[in-house]
DNA sequence: AAGCTATGTGTAATCGGTTACACATGAAAG
DNA sequence: CTTTCATGTGTAACCGATTACACATAGCTT
């Protein structure tokens, strides 16, 4: 590899012209530029990035922490942000911390080692690191915490309307599975339905899961059919364990939506192709992951920021595990 | 943040010291040891990887470049890589292409601008990089090249598989959605299938996509059932394409798996919960992340590597897209 | 007693950039 | 004709680590 002291040579000028020439600043004259370029281009020369942060103390990284993006929900969120941050010549390092707060330290530790100039993170024990947050500019994804910066959907709403939603339908039995609590928008999703189911009239349980995992769906959806059995609602919390529900709804032989209607959350990419194709919440996942990456990039170049938490709305997406509302009584 | 300086002045010693026990080589006494743990302790040093990087020229990171990470077969395959390099220290600098060759020169002049050590490649533009090939280890995956270092599946030996499968379990009009002939694994499958079911006593077609994605398998899907209508056997070539095709099938009221049979091909998640449940080939992606993962440390570590190619077994995944065979006559 | 070797530590060069500062030149201003 | 300023370029310090090399000390060997 090439560098700028051979470039310099190459051109017959110092270092510092070089330099000139590829930071855009300061005087050259124009000939001087010109037999830069060319010495550039022969030795096909580009800058050393690692000796350019040491320098400036800061890098074109940032670090982009994730629960895990095997879980469907991430990926798009990592495009979102991906996409935008690209744009303006930053790069993305990245890693999965299963939400384990040792790894999540080992991770969050090399990228500052790494002079990351910004973070992102989708992890909940990211958000509770309380004390010892690092000094840079950092963006929660889908996470929230008192005084931070912040990305996410309207969980409170869309727990509202997946409850209306159902009791709209017809559904007078509701069972909602309700997520882990310590995950702050899958307890506003939980929140909202049972603002409205509270206030509505109709019946509903809860059922604690420990994870939104398959798995344990499968389970819980099991327990939920045979203890209560006149079910004829499901809020599943989100579309992975919607879609576990539904196998088990099906499986027991029930007709989806007629005899249960079952609603799921996220709009995750697989959850059209099922059958009955999943009514769902749907956030705006890649826009998320777009809105984090401008805030972060706001923050970096210190602009002013407006909203220190950018909510964005969800929407219901009807398909068919909900029946159709009928219209004009 | 705290320097090397920092804890050398903290310690009482001098800088190659704190080296040296940072990097437990040279001698250190017993009593200096401790000095300079308390001092590093103290001042909660981490050492700044950039001006490590800087004088080793090189650094503890690994470039990964994928088409398309929203793609639901790479979540998985990024998982294996980044948990196998997690282990031993390295981290991942990351980026989708979209096969576009223009961002795939981008991010690769970025990764090597960040001296990463290493770089590993699920794209199909990087493995046509003929010339100008990056001069650090490199390993293909679920792509090959002559000459590189790679990472697959047995796509021939999968496209057989479904061939046989097909016929066996009684199809005897066969259409084959054919991918882009460009991208090597799929065309490897095709070639598998082709060669079986050309040696067998049935029809079959073949249908070129230029892509396989949904929204196109949606189209060509329409295309196949009214150009082909006595069609009964249908090879999608990847799941995404058979979700398509498996929701026109329901659509136009085939009834699956009696009157059509599918197969698709990877296994991704989504696949099992399809209705009805789809009939794959299982790639064993989270292992061929691993694998990739684990070639490319021995190359970074200049360890002998026995095989330059390491192709992983697929397996016939049996679901309900596909008709139960018929044992003993 | 002189010479070796093992141990322990510091000085300074180095990696590849950026930039403060000094200096030179020529044109414009007074 | 001196002063001033814009333009153009080079020298060298610096970012924060690593490491070659020099040097000092102490214990062994012969």
């Amino acid at each position: 590899m090439a560098t700028i002291k051979d470039v310099a040579a190459e051109a017959g000028v110092s270092v510092a012209t070089v330099s000139r020439v590829l930071n855009g600043k300061g005087y050259v004259h124009e000939e001087t530029l010109m037999r830069v370029r060319e010495a550039i281009e022969k030795l096909n020369y580009s800058p050393n990035e690692v000796a350019r942060s040491l320098f400036k103390r800061e890098s074109k990284l940032v670090g982009l922490l994730l629960p895990d993006i095997t879980n469907p929900f991430f990926p798009e969120l990592a495009r979102g942000v991906e996409d935008e941050l690209q744009k303006q010549g930053f790069r993305l390092l990245f890693g999965n911390s299963d939400e384990d707060p040792e790894k999540e330290k080992a991770y969050i530790d090399t990228f500052l080692q790494n002079q990351v100039v910004g973070l992102i993170s989708a992890t909940q024990a990211f958000s509770q690191l309380n004390d010892e947050r690092p000094a840079i500019p950092t963006v929660l994804l889908d996470r929230t915490h008192e005084g931070s910066y912040t990305v996410y959907a309207d969980g409170i709403e869309g727990g509202r309307i997946v409850a209306r939603e159902l009791v709209n339908r017809g559904s007078h039995n509701i069972t909602v599975l309700k997520g882990p609590g310590h995950i702050q928008p899958v307890q506003d999703r939980f929140l909202g339905a049972v603002e409205v189911l509270a206030s509505s009239n109709v019946n509903f349980q809860v059922i604690q899961m420990a994870s939104l995992t398959y798995e344990e769906a499968e389970q819980r959806a099991k327990e939920l059919f045979s203890q209560y059995p006149d079910t004829d609602g499901i809020f599943a919390s989100n579309d992975i364990t919607a879609a576990a529900v539904l196998h088990e709804a099906l499986r027991i032989g029930k007709s989806i939506p007629d005899d249960v209607q079952i609603i799921g959350f996220d709009d995750i990419p697989m959850s059209r192709l099922l059958f009955p194709a999943l009514s769902t919440i749907r956030q705006p996942v890649y826009e998320m992951g777009q809105q984090a990456a401008q805030l972060l990039l706001k923050l970096i170049k210190k602009e002013q920021v407006i909203e220190q938490n950018i909510q964005l709305p969800v929407s219901f997406i009807e398909r068919n595990t909900t029946r159709k509302v009928k219209r004009n009584g």
